[in-house]
DNA sequence: ATATTTTTTTAGACAAGCCTAAAACTTAAA
DNA sequence: TTTAAGTTTTAGGCTTGTCTAAAAAAATAT
């Protein structure tokens, strides 16, 4: 079946809220990642379960079914392939990358991705730390935990953010701070939650906003 | 001015069709290049002459613009960068690439363009042999003629192709005939215009709508 | 349990691009 | 020069995806 731009927007929005909520995607929060009003994403929400896309029953929010889910991974498959290769062959920096992959993952052309995912030499990663999901839309969600979550002491190293917006990744390429720094927190300051961390030997103060939207693994 | 993709393909067509007929270019054949009907020719037209990018009177064909040109041919520049990036390191065969770069020439990124550029190292021209518009809309047309133009007996060597439909180009690469080949005709065949042709020392012979399809330059 | 607030859906409209059918204009033929 | 044929434009409609305003349902507060 032939999604239009729209709809695989769509799909990839669920697919990135049902991360965070799996019981079900509401409208208004789609409404608000898509950047239309709730009454439009009702419109579509009928459209894409009468595809057989979501499952969806009024009021009860949606969720994506397999063939969805399928779809949504494909559209994260290409968007991420291309961010690698804007970064890794037209230095890009890794916050200048999204705003163009968000166009060029919606280019149709099976041996296209196929040839750029050998080109790539078959990434398992995108600039952000996010995995890549393989030809046939499947994924290895790599656990992940949130460095205000970390235990203070304990080694990690930076493996994935979560916010990719240009001024929060700007603001980490301002720090040094990229995916593979090392990191360890030292203490945690009761009064506003920020932290005093040693990043790659070096200590600085972060405020729990950008813990919050940084992904850690334990070394 | 933000182009819609429908816009751009709009301009392009024109500006093929006003290469081959300098005098405007008329709904019907606008209509059959865009794969539409006349009735929603008109009414782009009467959009785009409202926005300035091209000439266009009622029942007089139409004409492009400065500012039209010069937007039909960045996005020229933009099909023939991406078709050469294919062809270079994507792999992709001369005849594969046409339908993908069709999609590619709408994304929209200044810096993209730029990079992807500097990345290929500037060529010049596209696997086809066409030329590559520079970042100002500038194009330098080499004068080519057509194989069935040319005179008998002279070297020539292969510089471009006219049609560059696949079902053409996997003739060409069958008879091993390609961009920066070397050709001479040998023969005229009265009866049907058909050439005997020296190609690479080959001989062979190829019809006529085969040399009205394959620009040389003389050597 | 009832009332209020919030969320979601429906109703009705609009823009972009496309279509078919009919009218208007241009060109070619008689 | 009138008629016929071909081309182009207009009129009216359709689809996709969006919106605002109003109605309906669900969640929350009293
Ligand atoms: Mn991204
Ligand atoms: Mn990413
Ligand atoms: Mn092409
Ligand atoms: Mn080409």
């Amino acid at each position: 079946m032939e999604l239009s731009f729209v709809e695989e927007n769509y799909l990839k929005a669920i697919y990135q809220l049902e991360l965070e909520n799996p019981s079900g995607v509401s409208t208004t929060a789609l409404a608000e990642k898509t950047k239309t009003k709730p009454a439009s994403v009702s419109d579509m929400l009928k459209k894409l379960a009468q595809k057989e896309l979501i499952f969806y029953k009024k009021y009860q929010g949606a969720k994506l079914s397999k063939s969805g889910l399928q779809a949504a991974l494909l559209v994260i498959r290409k968007h991420r392939l291309w961010e690698v290769f804007l970064v890794k062959h037209l230095s890009f920096a890794w916050d200048e990358v999204h705003e163009v992959a968000e166009q060029l993952e919606h280019i149709k052309s099976n041996l296209l991705i196929k040839r750029l995912d050998q080109f790539l030499g078959y990434p398992k990663e995108d600039p952000h730390g996010d995995p890549i999901p393989n030809e046939n839309g499947e994924i290895i969600e790599i656990p992940k935990i949130l460095l205000s979550d970390f235990t203070t002491g304990k080694k990690a190293q930076i493996s994935a953010v979560k916010e990719s917006s240009p001024l929060f990744l700007q603001y980490l390429d301002k720090i040094k701070a990229g995916i593979g720094s090392n990191i360890i927190i030292q203490e945690r300051i009761a009064f506003d939650n920020s932290l005093e961390i040693l990043l790659d030997d070096r200590t600085l103060y972060i405020s729990e906003e950008v813990a919050k939207n940084i992904y850690v693994t334990e070394d």
